[in-house]
RNA sequence: CAGGGAGUAGCUCAGCUUGGUAGAGCGUCUGGUUUGGGACCAGAAGGUCGCAGGUUCAAAUCCUGUCUCCCUGACCA
């Protein structure tokens, strides 16, 4: 609520085109309803046009980031979208990007690119503004428009191409202390947590993917929703949450000695595409069969890994690297054939005939009896047992949890409890970012000591356009949205029924003005339309105070008030009362 | 990018199989009657049928090419 800024506006001189039809191609209820209600149109796939209703909801997200992150420290600036493409230079993210990054070469040949962040951009201005460990800690933010070139764009404004965020960089020379990263770090946590939560969010933070400096490097801001792209892992007992990517499995039984129950036998399995076939085909199922994945660690001189895990399970490559100490990727699949290995078709047995590290997920050892590849093409075993069939792997294996985690499985922080599944969507990620961009592009200042330092960076993103798709998301019924007081367009929406009739409009506007003068946003209908249209637009673009002022209540001295949440017709309240009413609700809301 | 679908009035769609002067509902505009949950009557405006070729006396309709959009997958705020 500013006082100094509050609006009252007519319905009548905004633009605000409500449909009766979603347009065919919406399926998320965000995308149907910001469409429908007259937030957005399509200009492009991806690329969207902000209404007034969106872009004052926007606004209102924009402000509550900045004040929070304005209490944490941060300080606005504002980068360009256009850059030049020699600063991806140092960092090779113009090929780490690849086709994300928006390209264009200017009418002197010279390529440029849209800003899909501005990690570089940042960095190379840091490395003429940066000289001495006196100007740290610094956190610098911008709430701009990003552009990335994403393989599919779709929901809406849940997955843009041009999309509106929030980036923040802080810089540091040591990661402990008052300048340092973690305390930073901290702080931006809590001002997402605040941010978040006066948004009106029902959030969680989870721990994601680690950065190079390892720990709970990083974290992401999920809006709890059913039909959020991403998931998140929580367990009940101790509150502990993380991404799929990410999770934790807790202690699994496991052992060396199940009996054999039958013999190793070959069967021939051509043209099978996927586990699931196989299985079908060996008279088992996929947690039945062990997946051998050949992996390579990234090192001067690579060597082969094996990553062994049950056929129903998914190799973790963070988990793999944190299990070796190196990191590892896919191995290409010539280079693997050509060193002896039947991609496809790999067993654990390979540990016998090549020099190589295997690690084993505590799953693959649950039992006596496994279907897996037969180091051939076209060809499986059934009948496979550790102990009997590959006793060296006991002392040379590694056992490790090396796979995602799934709901069901042990919670890593609390015994006997289980890890559930949830739904959401991704509106904020922080990152510990380490010396990675300064490194590369030679960001150092002097330290204490006078010794030239690579500085240590965070970065902390929120989609703010996004923010607004997710709230919709999360907050709607059949007729519309429901809008939480601190984002909403709108505080308050005056519907007028009869508004041909002598002093309604009066009316209403005298109101507006009153609650305006409080800091109180009010939109008035004042179109001469039948109450039902009116009503139904009021469900549809979900401002979440409602005052109908008519011919009627006027007479008594009455206006009729409901919340957009109320089920049912509004009530009467006495006219002089529904100011300090409005007030309280919007108060008593966060701001 | 791979697989699937769609481009016809501002919006939602029919018409295409079987070629013959462009259709409906909603919305918009005018006049009238109406005014508590998407009213009614009368009238009107609005489309080179995504684009380019081709076949044909004749193409929204058949053929070829091309562009755009949507859905499902790998990425991410």
């Amino acid at each position: 609520m500013n006082r100094s800024q509050a609006v009252v506006h007519r319905w009548s001189q905004t633009l605000i085109p409500t449909t009766r039809e979603a347009p065919s191609d919406a399926q998320m209820p965000s995308h149907i309803f910001m469409t429908r209600a007259g937030y957005i149109r399509p200009v492009g796939a991806g690329i969207y046009n902000y209404l007034p209703l969106a872009w004052r909801s926007l606004q209102k997200i924009s402000q509550i980031i900045r004040e929070e992150l304005d209490a944490a420290g941060a300080s606005e600036m504002l980068m360009p979208a256009l850059m030049p493409i020699e600063l991806y230079e140092g960092t090779k993210r113009d090929q780490d990007y690849g086709d994300l990054l928006f390209q264009l070469t200017d009418r002197h040949g010279r390529k440029t690119a849209l800003g899909p962040t501005h990690e570089e951009v940042i960095t190379d201005l840091m490395c003429g503004c940066l000289t001495s460990y006196k100007q740290f800690p610094l956190n610098l933010y911008q709430i701009q428009s990003k552009f990335r070139d994403e393989f599919r764009p779709r929901a809406g404004l849940l997955r843009c191409r041009e999309f509106i965020m929030k980036d923040a960089y802080s810089f540091h020379l040591e990661l402990e202390g008052e300048a340092g990263l973690n305390e930073t770090y901290d702080k931006m946590y809590q001002a997402y947590t605040n941010i978040f939560t006066r948004c009106g969010l029902d959030f969680s933070a989870v721990e994601a993917e680690a950065g190079p400096i390892g720990g709970s490097a990083s974290h992401e801001f999920m809006v709890n929703c059913v039909n959020g792209e991403d998931t998140i892992l929580v367990c009940p007992e101790s509150g502990y949450a993380a991404n799929v990517e990410k999770a934790e499995i807790g202690d699994r039984a496991f052992s060396w000695d199940h009996e054999a129950t039958a013999e190793v036998t070959k069967h021939h399995t051509p043209g099978m595409p996927g586990i699931e076939l196989v299985a079908e085909h060996l008279g088992t199922n996929a947690a039945g069969m062990l997946k051998t994945i050949v992996m390579r660690s990234v090192e001067e001189s690579p060597r082969w890994v094996l990553a062994v895990v049950r056929g129903d399970h998914e190799v973790n490559e963070g988990k793999v690297r944190d299990a070796l100490g190196v990191a590892v990727e896919m191995a290409d699949e010539k280079e693997a054939n050509a060193a002896g290995f039947a991609i496809g078709y790999v067993s654990p047995k390979m540990l016998d005939s090549i020099d190589l590290t295997m690690v084993i997920d505590p799953d693959a050892l649950g039992s006596g009896n496994w279907a897996t590849g037969a180091d051939e093409k076209d060809h499986h075993i059934t009948g496979f047992n550790w102990a009997r069939d590959l006793p060296s792997a006991k002392y040379k294996a590694i056992i490790a949890d090396i796979r995602n985690a799934q709901a069901g499985d042990p919670s890593p922080r609390a015994a006997g409890a289980n890890l559930e599944a949830k739904r959401g969507i991704e509106v904020g990620h922080i990152f510990k970012l380490g010396t990675k961009y300064s490194a590369a592009m030679g960001l150092s200042v002097l330290d204490k000591n006078q010794k030239n330092q690579d500085v240590i960076m965070g970065c902390y993103g929120i989609g703010v356009s996004r923010t607004l798709a997710s709230c919709i998301e999360s907050s709607h019924d059949d007729n519309g949205i429901i809008m939480p007081i601190s984002i909403a367009p709108y505080h308050v929406h005056i519907i007028t029924i009869k508004p041909n009739e002598e002093g309604v409009l009066d009316h209403a506007f005298t109101l507006a003005e009153e609650l305006r003068e409080l800091g109180i946003d009010v939109l008035v209908d004042d179109r001469n339309e039948r109450p039902g249209p009116k009503f139904k637009d009021a469900d549809l673009v979900g401002i979440p105070l409602r005052i109908i002022v008519s011919p009627n209540s006027i007479e008594e001295g009455q206006v009729e008030f409901k919340k957009r949440t109320d089920e049912g017709k509004a009530f009467l309240v006495d006219r002089f009362k529904i100011v300090d009413i409005c007030v309280d609700e919007v108060k008593g809301s966060p701001q």
